[in-house]
DNA sequence: TTGTAAGCGTTATCAT
DNA sequence: ATGATAACGCTTACAA
């Protein structure tokens, strides 16, 4: 093996044209593997070898800037520290660095949207991965000019993926349903996201078809984490009327009310059954197991990494709404049938 | 306020420069606000105008390609889905962005920590963070002529911030110790990572330091996750001789053991206490809490991206060796004095 | 103080 | 098949 001379990125096409003997736009050609150009085979393999020799990389800023595109992409998710995010995260870099795309990562907290999408056009990217961000109250100007793709969050201005929120929603209220409970809470974020909004109305309206009312007292809407479940559930168990199951909006609410529950003496299942939504992999560490409906969160990610690389690069076809990702209930151990139907 | 015509990025300073009446290098001086260069704050009024008017953004590409500065930074993690890892991308990826960085994220998982670093460079970034890869492994052309943060990784090459690994080992065993036990186990992550060889360190030495020792039926390395901590401690719950007490090499490992010993039914605290090490969010899950050594993740991230920037501006003293950061021992429920000592 | 000119490292359009 | 030549949008001397 040819020994390198420097991997350092200061070299260039005219180096490697210089050792190769041939013009500086040959080695381009040869190594951009432009399929309309031939080049002589002879010439190509001094120019490969030229190049291996000074362990060439072609700089991809100056591409970029004669290109106009430059092999970028931007991801803005709310909250790295949630694991779903997360895992989005790692769909869509991995989709991305597969389809030769780097990401730029943006954590929303404090930065405005808009803040991020103007930073982010500076550099050119090709196109934004937007997960459950506020994109409708951003004024449109913001997007002007740039790919988006929406994760969670429909909208007929720009494509997007979302998980079968609703179908979540239904099938913890089916499951709740057909192990008697008739007397079933909903806690949810009390963030205003779409893929939120849809589990609810999924599990009401499943509720409402089976003709069982969800009274206000047993609706709560509380921040998304642990500790907003875990005192959902103390002030669900405080009241007169306890319900006798609770659906949440995600794993993390879930979690925290199994925890208040432990906590309170309360047993699980046999007095509380428990379903989340997510399937985190914390949902299988509290005893009992979480019974969740699971939410392909990385397939979330790669799908949209894999539809705005369509998109930018105008293949595929002409924009097919592409339907929700299924959900899967995963029947684990913090539901039981309504003691008093037990007899049935 | 002045109309935007359009904030499309196709606005270019020769635009603004004809919008203003002056020459395209003239828009360059006011807006880069380079300081050894004035100039007639008439015309700076009307170029910003002109700016401002055109919705007009600079090109960081074509800029980064004159400058040969990308402002951009490579973070190389893991595992995105592990918490730990999420925060210091957290921590790093807010840095970065006050201080005018973009970061593009990259996880390792499959793909060789060389191919990453040859793509980063491509893309000329002014600098990379290394978040526990296994740096020393790869051949030192790799980084020819890049700045380079470790974190967790200590290095006489490379600057790198770290946190008292050491420390966090020696709190947990103290502890313990304080705590009258003598019979404590080890459960460590089989991953070869400098910061969880040091845990265990620092465990390992304050027993002995207190004339305890630990038998290597004691002592189990397995995958750093739930199921591996939760496997190690079946394992160890298996032996003729049980410890009184473990420490794991993280949060995850030490709640999987927590998991292990509620399904087997063995008492904890009483009949086993359990330390974790990281003070993860779900360590406050289950119940009884998980007693633990809380490590700045943030933090680390943090300062891992502002060594970084000091490293590639010049800023800042000659590569003052920054001290750990310090970790903190967090009592909760996992851990209590070992029975026969009550009465101490 | 400001305009002119050169060049960053590529790609793309021509001739040859 | 390959080599000039001209961009891409910006920064930075150097003139004027």
């Amino acid at each position: 093996m040819a020994r390198h001379h420097r991997s350092n990125s200061r070299t260039t096409s005219r180096d490697v044209a210089a050792r190769a003997g041939v013009s500086q736009p040959t080695v381009s050609l040869v190594l951009s593997s432009n399929p309309k150009a031939r080049v002589a085979s002879a010439t190509r393999e001094r120019v490969l070898r030229a190049a291996e020799e000074l362990g060439y990389r072609p700089n991809v800023v100056a591409r970029s800037l004669v290109r106009r595109r430059s092999y970028a992409l931007g991801l803005i998710v709310p909250d790295i520290g949630n694991q779903f995010f997360a895992d989005v995260v790692s769909g869509a870099e991995r989709v991305a660095t597969e389809e030769g795309y780097a990401v730029f990562l943006r954590e929303q907290r404090d930065v405005p949207l808009e803040r991020h999408l103007e930073t982010l056009r500076a550099r050119q990217v090709d196109g934004v991965i937007l997960d459950a961000a506020g994109a409708s109250a951003v004024p449109q100007a913001a997007f002007e000019g740039l790919n988006i793709v929406l994760i969670d969050q429909p909208s007929d201005r720009w494509p997007g993926v979302a998980s079968d929120a609703e179908g979540a929603g239904r099938a913890a209220a089916e499951h709740l349903l057909a192990l008697g409970h008739r007397r079933i809470a909903f806690v949810g974020p009390s963030a205003d996201v779409h893929g939120f909004r849809m589990r609810e109305r999924g599990f009401v309206r499943a509720l409402a078809a089976a003709g069982v009312s969800l009274p206000s007292q047993w609706l709560r809407r509380v921040p998304a984490t642990l500790d907003g479940g875990q005192g959902a559930m103390r002030a669900l168990l405080a009241l007169p009327q306890r319900p006798s199951a609770a659906f949440f909006g995600n794993d993390l609410l879930a979690l925290g009310a199994h925890k208040a529950c432990t906590q309170l003496g309360v047993a699980i299942p046999e007095a509380m059954s428990l379903v989340g939504c997510d399937d985190i992999a914390f949902a299988r560490l509290v005893t009992p197991e979480l019974t969740t409906v699971a939410v392909p969160a990385r397939e979330l990610g790669a799908r949209a990494a894999r539809l705005l690389v369509r998109e930018i690069e105008g293949t595929g076809g002409p924009a097919q709404k592409p339907r929700p990702l299924p959900v899967r209930l995963v029947v684990r151990g913090t539901t039981a049938p309504y003691p008093q139907e037990r007899s049935a």
